[in-house]
DNA sequence: ATAAAAATATGATATTTGTCAGCTTTTAAC
DNA sequence: GTTAAAAGCTGACAAATATCATATTTTTAT
């Protein structure tokens, strides 16, 4: 099993803030584990025992709604940490993470790193960094959710994936969503996302092929109201 | 100028995880500030300078969509710390700050804090839980914009303050706020804020008196759909 | 006290979005 | 390779919500 002081995902989250000395003692506890696309990694609430640190692929992030449907509230990918909160607070996660590609993720138990949280000012910096800047996302989706029209955040979703996975060799979008999962990205019917998707095809704003999306003008996309 | 080492609003608060040594020294650098109704404490895009802790009152946080509405992202009671993110990073406020009563905030000056954060683990670990419970209660707010109706909503809207904010002595919920900071909360059209809040009233689930209301029926509006 | 301004209220209508039904394409299983 | 199942797609319609217009009430300024 590879070393979390030689592991190169650490300089990407919190972990980077950790001496050696403590890498080595966490690395001697985490375990690690493959998790095929489409599998859970924890559910909506269950009480996490510790972090997960993602080595590879993506997942996303959801909370059931009333209505039955799954509202996708975050995306994880390669380098960060999943399940963060659960080293803070000890209720019960209110997501659940499901893969949406083959992922490498590393577990660190709650007990073997609590004590560096709260002894290692840089750790806990860090993490209070990070959770403020995902608390300000937060804030701009509640925003968005609010006051954007389906299409104007359909587009912008396509942005923000552009921005955050880039593109393959093919100038196709580099993470593969379902339709359904675009819509509980977006927040609405999985039948108005195809809708709308089919609509920025006929404008000529994107490009599909099966599931994948390549985006054709950015600035249209931009405009969208 | 009190002090704060005696304040007794700091047990609601990270402040409280400060010694009586550090207080003091807050103590006598920290001004003391009224707000009115209606005014400005700070504005989305401002440098936060600081902290403010609020000693009394009630404010909105408040975001500017495109559309040039206002969305309320969170309300800030009595008790809390206004702007703490300012002491995490360095970046420019994303929201704005609006006192929906008369308000009595103490401001903090970041350098003179900021010591305090990186030494003290109490400190630190509240502020954490807090940012924690705050990205908890956003996600699940994501969640509700994107997959509840308007009318839901406003009953959640309701049943929140009253929760939050108990009622005064007429049984009227204790915060008043226009039509229109209803409908920035809910994120809709003024006018259909005021259409629901005119049916919930019909249906006998609420009365209002002016600006005023009073709710009658939680288990109704709890049931809205 | 009065006038002007702002907030609240409601109807009519347009637009957006969701739902249901049915069809086609893609994927997975055997 | 064939078949069943799942995912994608589209149209028709219904429901939710926004917008615009206008009336009424409340608040504010003088």
């Amino acid at each position: 099993m590879s070393k979390c002081e030689q592991c190169i995902i650490r300089q990407f989250n919190s972990l980077k803030a950790l001496t050696k000395e403590e890498l080595v003692r966490i690395s001697a506890c985490k375990t690690s584990k493959v998790v095929k696309k489409g599998e859970t990694i924890f559910e909506e609430g269950e009480s996490l025992k510790g972090v997960y640190c993602v080595r590879d692929g993506v997942c996303k992030l959801t909370k059931l709604s009333a209505n039955g449907k799954d509202q996708i509230v975050r995306l994880v990918v390669k380098g960060e940490l999943l399940g963060q909160r659960s080293l803070v607070g000890s209720d019960t996660t209110n997501l659940s993470a499901v893969a949406l590609k083959d992922m490498e993720i590393c577990f660190i138990p709650r007990d073997e790193i609590i004590n560096d949280l709260q002894k290692s000012r840089d750790f806990s910096m860090d993490m209070l960094q990070n959770m403020a800047l995902d608390l300000r996302e937060s804030d701009n989706i509640i925003v968005d959710m609010a006051q954007k029209s389906v299409k104007q955040r359909m587009a912008e979703t396509l942005l923000h994936l552009q921005e955050k996975f880039g593109e393959d060799n093919n100038g196709m979008l580099d993470l593969v969503l379902s339709r359904e999962d675009y819509a509980n990205l977006v927040g609405t019917a999985t039948e108005s996302a195809i809708r709308i998707l089919s609509e920025f095809k006929r404008e000529g704003y994107i490009t599909t092929s099966g599931k994948q999306i390549k985006i054709n003008n950015i600035e249209a996309l931009r405009r969208v109201e």
